[in-house]
RNA sequence: CGGGGCGUGGCUCAGCCCGGUAGAGCACCUGGUUCGGGACCAGGGGGUCGGAGGUUCAAAUCCUCUCGCCCCGACCA
């Protein structure tokens, strides 16, 4: 903060306090609130912009084939809750019973559900987006006629939700299987995306399960096959909720704030008009006109002429809320008849005729996106060390944190011990595991260690 | 669930130790001058001090109990 005057907007240093100013970007970015029901959070609009644009996107992905989404919603809009909130059972508690009463034929499966819809749990300790009581998710259960098409189900959710992260949100992700230990209770296996925040711990980010056949036994959902056997259905569920807004902001976060993905970002651009005189405000404003015909269906963009803040005060207001790019428009640029752009990540300047506008904005976002990811993926690997014994995993926690690879042999005395020793669990065994060919020996698999959320 | 911290205008906090009836900066409202990196001047509005008891002539301040939030550790998306 050097000399510079107090603001209120200011936020401290990530460096210093990491959980502080994760806190306080949510909350002056009005990302989200603290409600005052316990352990529970209001999403504010700009948030929630951010959650829909993901919804968007990920349906794009999960859709085809699938039943159109249902919701159980226990608290409607921005009315107030009349009656008590109701923590209902386990999602597989429900479906199941479901299942049991809508599968009766092998010409029923496979059963494809997914839904967007909030759900409550009982949570000791809370925090926003991360972990509430209350939060926002898409969960999709589906029941299949052999283990070999739930498998496949589950390792294409995996594959959907790793390629999501990855392109739409630009954080790197680790996907792979989780260790006995680590996994769903109720899950033959469990698969997830580990991400690597900014303060080096690892936050899972999506979960695919593989039920086998556990809840078809527990709530008798079975099927006649083609020869008229009846059989237990083979079942599998995955999710990803409101934490990813958490990992969103966790991976590409710095000292001034959010930097959004572009491709989630609720505003891509941001036009700032600049002027002194009256006649000047008048060509910008009929200049910013012409910009905002330009872009039009291209770019989400918003003009912000709001009289009582400044061009600089405006500059640091958006770059706290993360969007990724601002444009300047002042009596120079329209005297050129282009417009200033700057990108929040790096703040590079680049000016922009009018007539190419259109064209290039699209590409400047698509190339901040890319930097984005780019940017997170260095930093994870510089933040990924190799280890082979306890030992060596104690020692680099003791003063490091980040992912640890190391070959594991499968047992869980080695993975009880790593976490009593480090600190660190087992995030996951990656089934990629190409980066680090030949630290394993025959018969093991490396697997990812880390402090995390 | 253990350890620590904090609840005072919208925000950040001072006042509390040593009771005397609430203050600053920012934000907000009005008017004017401003506007290429957080503008300035003048005037103005707003707080039963988280809640409930108690002590006292008198409580933001002392005592008891509660509720909530944050941080650090053990369990979970």
């Amino acid at each position: 903060m050097d000399q510079r005057k107090q603001f209120v907007e200011d936020l401290s240093d990530q460096t210093d306090d990491f959980s502080r100013w994760y806190n306080e970007v949510v909350r002056k970015a009005q990302l989200a609130d603290y409600a005052p029901v316990r352990g529970c959070m209001v999403i504010r609009p700009y948030g929630y912009g951010l959650w829909e644009h993901m919804q968007r996107l990920l349906d794009e992905r999960i859709v085809e084939g699938f039943a159109p989404q249902v919701a159980w919603v226990t608290q409607g809009g921005n009315d107030a809750l009349e009656e008590r909130l109701a923590i209902r059972p386990t999602s597989e508690a429900i479906i199941g019973r479901m299942y049991s009463r809508w599968i009766e034929s092998y010409r029923d499966l496979p059963v494809l559900i997914n839904q967007w819809c909030n759900v409550m749990r009982w949570e000791k300790v809370t925090r926003l987006f991360l972990r509430t009581a209350e939060f926002l998710w898409q969960e999709g259960h589906t029941a299949h006629a052999t283990a070999e098409e739930g498998k496949a189900e589950v390792l294409r959710m995996l594959e959907v939700y790793r390629d999501f992260a990855e392109t739409d949100l630009a954080i790197p992700v680790h996907a792979g299987r989780k260790s006995a230990a680590e996994k769903f209770a109720g899950a033959e296996m469990t698969y997830s995306i580990e991400a690597l925040m900014r303060d080096g711990k690892a936050l899972q980010a999506g979960t695919s399960h593989d039920l086998g056949q556990h809840f078809a036994k527990v709530f008798d959902i079975t099927f006649q096959d083609e020869q008229g056997k009846r059989q237990f259905v083979h079942q599998t569920s995955w999710g990803a909720s409101t934490r990813l807004i958490g990992a969103v902001i966790m991976t590409h976060g710095d000292d001034q704030g959010l930097r959004l993905p572009p491709r989630i970002a609720p505003v891509q651009a941001v036009v700032v008009p600049i002027w002194r005189k009256d006649e000047e405000r008048a060509a910008v404003t009929e200049f910013i006109a012409k910009v905002v015909e330009a872009l039009r269906g291209r770019v989400r963009l918003y003009v912000d002429d709001r009289d009582q803040y400044t061009p600089g005060w405006k500059y640091n207001e958006h770059e706290l809320r993360g969007v990724p790019v601002r444009i300047e428009v002042g009596p120079k640029d329209v005297a050129k008849a282009a417009v200033m752009s700057v990108r929040r990540d790096g703040r590079a300047k680049e000016s922009i005729p009018l007539a190419a506008l259109g064209e290039r904005l699209p590409a400047l976002l698509e190339e901040i996106q890319r930097a984005l990811f780019e940017s997170a993926r260095a930093f994870r690997e510089e933040n990924t060390a190799t280890a082979r014994t306890v030992a060596e995993m104690e020692a680099h926690f003791a003063t490091r944190r980040g992912f640890v690879a190391v070959p594991w042999d499968g047992s869980a005395a080695f993975e009880a011990e790593a976490k009593e020793r480090t600190g660190a669990t087992l995030r996951c065994v990656p089934l990629d595991q190409t980066p680090w060919a030949g630290l394993a020996g025959a018969g093991q698999d490396v697997a990812l260690f880390a402090r995390a959320y």
